[in-house]
RNA sequence: GGGCGAUUAACUCAGCGGUAGAGUGCCUCCUUCACACGGAGGAAGUCACAGGUUCAAGUCCUGUAUCGCCCA
């Protein structure tokens, strides 16, 4: 067996070869029989862009995700995890446009049902990438359930909720100002609009004349939307401009007259100049105004970005030029007043970057009020957890202040809207079936809205159209509400937030019972990962390794500017080894996954990939201690009667009991870091070496005994670690040797529970304690004096305390293995100390080491200094807390009871270790 | 401007009323027969600051500062 056990584990043949077996045996397929009695436990993966390739907040999600499924599924529920892809709208016809550019053609060229056709085959070719490149991460997801949201079944789906919000009056089309995107040519969401602060940017003033002598002056970030002034407002308390109050002004440059109103809630007086001009058709705060003062909307820039008829002039320019030409014919006309510099913010394309412009266009809305208020109730009322729980302020806090939603985008990519206008009586259809006449006048002349839906629109009902809906199907029965929504809460507002209000309005039942909500990963700086800065790091690159040459020649291919290169080049210079996937999901589990950030750093990568290893040594280890020996681990705790053997079994159940809590409340964290230290810590640090001396042992019944636990302890960890490095816990369990009523997979074997097979073992876990703490004081005084541990020396433990002498005694060979040395026990002497000896004081145990020549006298001398003052230290930290009379008043007996034991204690040590430095020769 | 959050060892972060923790890094010793992807030790923190509550405060309350995110 060991043999076959390389000494160290290479992840790069492993893992291919499991997943293919496990995706072979179909060991991730939910049943889908209704008469399967066991629980369900279902998560539907938030699907990536289609167009996507896999990044490491992908891999983040996966293994949150995988983690979770796979420990339900060795629970023994019938888990379903959706797997699947987003059409990603704006996202994908972008990148197949760059195609065409490369052939120097434009989608209008193919015109629009060829271009769909294009997009369609660069989404078999290569779309599905991103689905494969999870399995790489291990993802347990049931492949026989992927879908896409543009697939027939979705598009239905997306179809029938058109209508049916439609019908009811909650969708809706209207011609109002909207986020307009002049680099892609679409209308935004709300949502889509990022604001860009502290932009350096400029104050202009001036003059428009008014009526009947005098002027006004006005400042303004936008000379060039004047054109489309048909209002000025000034405060109406504003003493400065009463006498203005009902006058007009005249237009400079086109004929016009323009009111001045008095408007409270648009003008501050303290800024600018007190007057504001007012802009109804390019800025959402002038567009609240006109409406109240029932202004005109004058548009003077078109949805190409470029002044338009109504520009005068300006006609054609472009938005940022026209800026300077109409500053410069005020100039001509001698009405500039001043300029300042000014910092503000400016909206953007969360897709182009470019500025948003507020454009009046008519466009589909969703009326969300209504859908909200369910929404609103159902994690007010607990159907639905939000995890961390913080989050839910936030989302009580959009949901309460929620805008209706602009679902409508001028894109040839995505769910056509099945909206029908008449040309002949222009009523709109909106229908299930594509009408051939108009439902009013009869006429056939029906034109289809060209636009499409926003992409969100169809995610928001990916939780139950991945099931069927709108058909009634088996899966939809049982699956539906799904159990965990795992996501990051970037976006709960545009996915999760909407997913509950379009669940709960067509299924009457919320989508998902806990919304789990995880940071961003960013880089070790705490930076988010971006091209430019050339600080990505490629999921794929930390399973696989790469050079630093590749690292380098693939940042600078996605446009790593120079200084991010050398980040690069300097923080790894070696590359990425191939730490594999397992290593990759551990050290993601290792994070909290409620931090706002994920700082991912390829050093802590590479320490959870030496975790692996040394799994994989703790295996080999044992697996080669079986040879002559039928042990076979059955998942049944065996009986345990020597006390490393009870003390490894009663820290595998507090193990298992931390992991199975983590996992239950989404601390991923915590439950890996317990397996993490519970393995290292423990398992390797103390247990593998406990077994040593009795695995050489004379007593068959030692032998059988240490061998039954060690076997059972390794494979119960290998249970508990599953979920979290899947790859070489399978690669480990195949080996050992098992009954034969074991399954096939470590996939699907049974998750060990704690306290199955009795309590934790109270004295198993006292008596190692101490025995801990006398070998780790002999330890450090040996490494203090600088004796190689090859060196063995002999030792000698005085204590009165008949118990612990017992416990010395019986464990004596784990002493001498651990300490390397011979190990004599005596009683306290009247004088303890020989002269020329280290001496340390633990547990009550005097632990000397006569060494004559051997020991300096001056460290010695040093180190026990220090010791005593560090112990006096603590003694008089604990005199000041018990000479408190409200603490020995008020705190619980059993603290105080603690306290004065310990203190009790340290004073032995003190007046131990004063003796061994006074026994010391003087130097 | 409003809201949320953060500030703990050199770095990245847990801990959120009872003796300051982890990983990485650093220092010393060690190729000991599972593992140098290792072992045995060690150094390292006025827990941002100022008040308050409490027998007891990184931990609860109030305020201040700095930083981050979201929404205007």
């Amino acid at each position: 067996m060991t043999e076959e056990m390389p000494k160290a584990y290479d992840p790069r043949e492993t893992e291919p070869r499991w997943y293919a077996y496990w995706e072979k045996e179909g060991l991730f397929r939910a049943t889908g029989k209704p008469g399967d009695a066991r629980p369900t436990y279902v998560i539907a993966i938030p699907p990536p862009n289609v167009t996507g390739s896999l990044h490491m907040g992908h891999a983040c999600r996966t293994t949150f995700e995988d983690a979770l499924i796979r420990h339900k599924r060795m629970q023994g529920f019938d888990t379903l995890w959706i797997p699947g892809t987003d059409h990603a709208g704006i996202a994908t016809q972008v990148v197949v446009e760059r195609l065409l550019k490369a052939e120097g053609k434009t989608r209008h060229d193919l015109g629009r049902a060829e271009f769909i056709k294009r997009v369609w085959q660069w989404k078999e070719e290569s779309g599905n990438r991103i689905l494969h490149q999870l399995r790489k991460l291990g993802a347990s997801c049931d492949w026989s359930h992927e879908r896409f949201t543009m697939d027939e079944g979705l598009s239905t789906a997306v179809r029938e909720v058109f209508v049916r919000l439609y019908e009811e009056g909650l969708i809706y089309r209207d011609t109002r100002l909207v986020n307009w995107d002049v680099e892609t040519q679409t209308v935004l969401s709300d949502l889509e609009v990022d604001t860009e602060e502290n932009v350096q940017g400029e104050l202009f003033e001036f003059a428009y004349n008014v009526e009947g002598g005098g002027e006004v002056v006005v400042a303004t970030t936008r000379p060039e939307t004047m054109l489309g002034d048909s209002g000025l407002a000034v405060h109406p308390d504003d003493p400065r401009y009463t006498h203005l109050h009902g006058k007009f002004v005249t237009h400079p440059f086109v004929s016009r007259r323009i009111p001045i109103i008095a408007d409270a809630v648009l003008v501050d007086p303290k800024f600018g100049t007190g007057v504001v001009k007012v802009t109804p058709a390019h800025d959402f705060n002038d567009f609240a105004t006109g409406k109240r003062h029932k202004l005109e909307e004058i548009s003077v820039i078109g949805l190409n970005g470029k002044m338009n008829e109504n520009a005068g002039e300006f006609q054609g320019q472009d938005r940022f030029v026209a800026r300077k030409q109409v500053k410069k014919k005020l100039e001509e006309l001698g009405l500039v007043r001043g300029s300042k510099p000014h910092v503000m913010t400016l909206p953007k394309s969360q897709r182009s970057g470019t500025v948003v412009e507020p454009v009046i266009s008519t466009q589909w809305f969703v009326r969300m009020q209504p859908l909200a208020a369910p929404a609103i109730e159902a994690v007010q009322s607990g159907k639905i957890q939000i995890v961390p729980e913080e989050w839910t302020k936030t989302y009580f806090h959009w949901m309460n202040n929620i805008q209706d939603w602009c679902i409508s985008r001028q894109l040839w990519w995505g769910h056509e809207i099945p909206a029908w206008y008449c040309d002949d009586c222009e009523h709109i259809n909106v229908s299930r079936e594509t009408p051939t006449a108009c439902s009013k006048c009869k006429s056939a002349n029906l034109r289809q809205d060209a636009d499409v839906l926003d992409t969100w629109f169809s995610s928001a009902l990916w939780p139950f159209s991945t099931l069927g809906w709108p058909e009634k199907t088996p899966d939809l029965a049982r699956y539906y509400p799904t159990t965990d929504m795992e996501t990051g809460f970037d976006i709960l507002f545009f996915w999760v937030a909407r997913m509950i209000m379009m669940g709960l309005k067509f299924m009457g039942d919320v989508p998902f019972r806990r919304v789990l909500l995880s940071g961003l990963v960013t880089d070790e700086r705490g930076e988010k990962m971006s091209k430019t800065k050339g600080n990505v790091i490629d999921p794929l690159d930390v399973i696989g390794g790469s050079t630093l040459d590749a690292l380098v020649a693939k940042a600078a291919d996605a446009g790593a500017k120079p200084s991010g290169l050398d980040y690069l080049k300097k923080t790894y210079p070696e590359g990425f080894a191939a730490y594999g996937a397992d290593a990759l999901r551990f050290t993601l589990a290792s994070y909290a996954p409620q931090q706002r950030k994920i700082a991912l750093s390829i050093k802590r990568i590479e320490g959870y990939r030496n975790f692996c290893n040394k799994l994989w040594n703790a295996a080999r280890f044992s697996l080669g201690k079986l040879e002559g020996h039928d042990v076979r681990a059955s998942g049944e705790r065996p009986a345990a009667t020597l006390l490393a053997n009870r003390w490894i079994l009663s820290r595998l159940d507090a193990a298992t009991s931390t992991a199975q809590k983590g996992i239950d409340e989404y601390r991923l964290d915590d439950a890996s870091g317990a397996l993490y230290h519970f393995v290292w810590g423990e398992l390797c640090d103390w247990y593998l070496e406990l077994t040593k001396p009795l695995l050489t042992s004379d007593d068959p019944r030692v032998v059988s005994e240490t061998l039954a636990v060690l076997m059972h302890v390794i494979e119960t960890t290998l249970r508990l670690l599953h979920p979290f490095i899947p790859f070489v816990t399978e690669e480990i369990w195949q080996r050992i040797p098992k009954t034969a009523a074991a399954p096939k997979s470590i996939v699907i074997a049974a998750y060990p529970k704690e306290g199955l097979e009795g309590k934790a073992d109270a004295d198993a876990e006292r008596e190692m304690s101490s025995l801990i703490a006398v070998i780790v004081a002999a330890r450090t005084m040996r490494s203090e004096h600088d004796l190689a541990p090859s060196r063995e020396v002999p030792l000698m433990l005085r204590t009165d305390d008949p118990t612990i002498t017992a416990l010395l005694t019986r464990e004596l060979a784990a002493v001498t293995t651990l300490c390397r040395a011979t190990v004599t026990i005596a009683k306290s002497a009247g004088s303890e100390a020989a002269e020329d000896a280290a001496v340390a004081v633990a547990e009550g145990v005097t632990i000397i080491m006569p060494l004559a020549g051997l020991v300096d006298h001056a460290k010695e001398r040093e180190r026990l200094t220090r010791e005593i003052a560090k112990t006096v230290k603590d003694i008089e930290a604990i005199q000041k807390k018990l000479g408190n009379a409200g603490f020995l008043e008020r705190a619980p007996a059993a603290l105080v009871e603690t306290e004065r034991a310990r203190l009790t204690e340290l004073e032995t040590s003190q007046t131990r270790l004063t003796q061994a430095l006074g026994k010391l020769p003087a130097a």
